[in-house]
DNA sequence: GGTGTGCTATTACGGTGTACTAGTAAGGTG
DNA sequence: CACCTTACTAGTACACCGTAATAGCACACC
């Protein structure tokens, strides 16, 4: 879809792909200007024109990071580390929510229907049989790593849940203010829950 | 305890109460080395000596602060295992949000001051110095674990943030609809994240 | 031709944490 | 007394950070 746009070497996508790239090979990377400026080849005033202030560039990386690596279900692209892939799934789950004032409208479309006053019986039933397909979607994704070994087999279940809880601390957050761009933290706290799934 | 170690005016008690008391005029101060060694009448040499390094400094300060005022903090009782003293601990943050309707009215107080509209920059403030407290008090129990030899030393500040990612998804699961008790699946949440903490 | 306009590179400023060196005061030991 | 060791302090220096300001370049448009 951006064809045209790569087509032109322009450096505000370099700029993206760079910051993509070093996140994803460390993603407690610090992305500051002079090394994402060096890594994409261009200079730091360069990329403070594309990216006025550190909190938009990260925003953008973070807009932009699920169609640069993820650009569709991961789960079976055995290339890439098991770790990687389900943090890729899990983003999946977390792209729709947005950020900043996207994200405060999609958690004030859950709030309205399901918090602000006792939700109906039909709405509750929405949404358990929503979460329900979460559930099975994330487990699905667990299944898989466990198949090919990467995953030791146990309680699914419950690790779905926990990857799900997770997720929705994430969404929240992203709802909320915050001091720094969430990119970071976020990046970790993904990272660090697959970890606590397949490491344990 | 510390009152012959007062009567002298060593300087390192003068660099934790400037630091101390800078935290206590603003939550969000950023403890800089400059300038608590400026307050404190010291030079950042003479600060680095006392505290090599500025987790040192932070975690000094942060534990002369709760330690003064919950000295009876669970995170001290050495009889029960570190794991489930931090999970007591995660408890009592979580603690306040009731379940149910409690939990769903807890979560409209959030919603409409911070989520609702764009908050104005008073109320992001705030936020912000509240988050800034929880975090420092996390690290605080990472650090007296740390200091038991419980949590290998490690970056606390993510692993606080980490944790409290979670206890955020935890609040927002209580305020949702669940088909089973929100404690069963909580606790397994919270006893994961803590293992994933603590054994990593 | 001019004249904007978008993009880039360079440089500079103030800030951070940390390392290093020199100097000083105290306290023991010959 | 002299001497050395130790704890402490000050000052400086380095590398990095985010940001702002400036100047140069290419290209479209009138």
């Amino acid at each position: 879809m951006t064809e045209s746009a790569s087509s032109k070497p322009g450096s505000r996508h370099r700029i993206l792909v760079a910051a993509a790239t070093m996140l994803g090979e460390n993603p407690a990377a610090r992305l500051s200007v002079r090394s994402v400026a060096a890594r994409a080849g261009v200079s730091t005033g360069s990329l403070r024109h594309h990216f006025p202030t550190q909190r938009v560039l990260e925003d953008a990386v973070l807009a932009g990071i699920y169609d640069l690596v993820a650009p569709d279900d991961p789960i079976h692209d055995t290339d890439t580390p098991a770790r990687d892939r389900l943090v890729g799934c899990l983003r999946q789950i977390l792209a729709p929510t947005g950020t900043g004032r996207q994200a405060r409208a999609a958690l004030r479309q859950t709030y309205e229907t399901l918090i602000a006053t006792e939700p109906t019986e039909e709405t509750r039933q929405g949404y358990l049989a929503l979460e329900r397909t979460m559930q099975h979607r994330v487990e699905h994704w667990l299944a898989v790593l466990a198949d090919e070994g990467a995953l030791p087999h146990g309680d699914n279940a419950q690790r779905a849940k926990f990857l799900l809880t997770v997720v929705n601390g994430l969404t929240l957050e992203r709802a909320l203010p915050s001091a720094e761009s969430v990119l970071v933290s976020e990046n970790a706290a993904l990272f660090a829950a697959v970890d606590a799934i397949l490491g344990g």
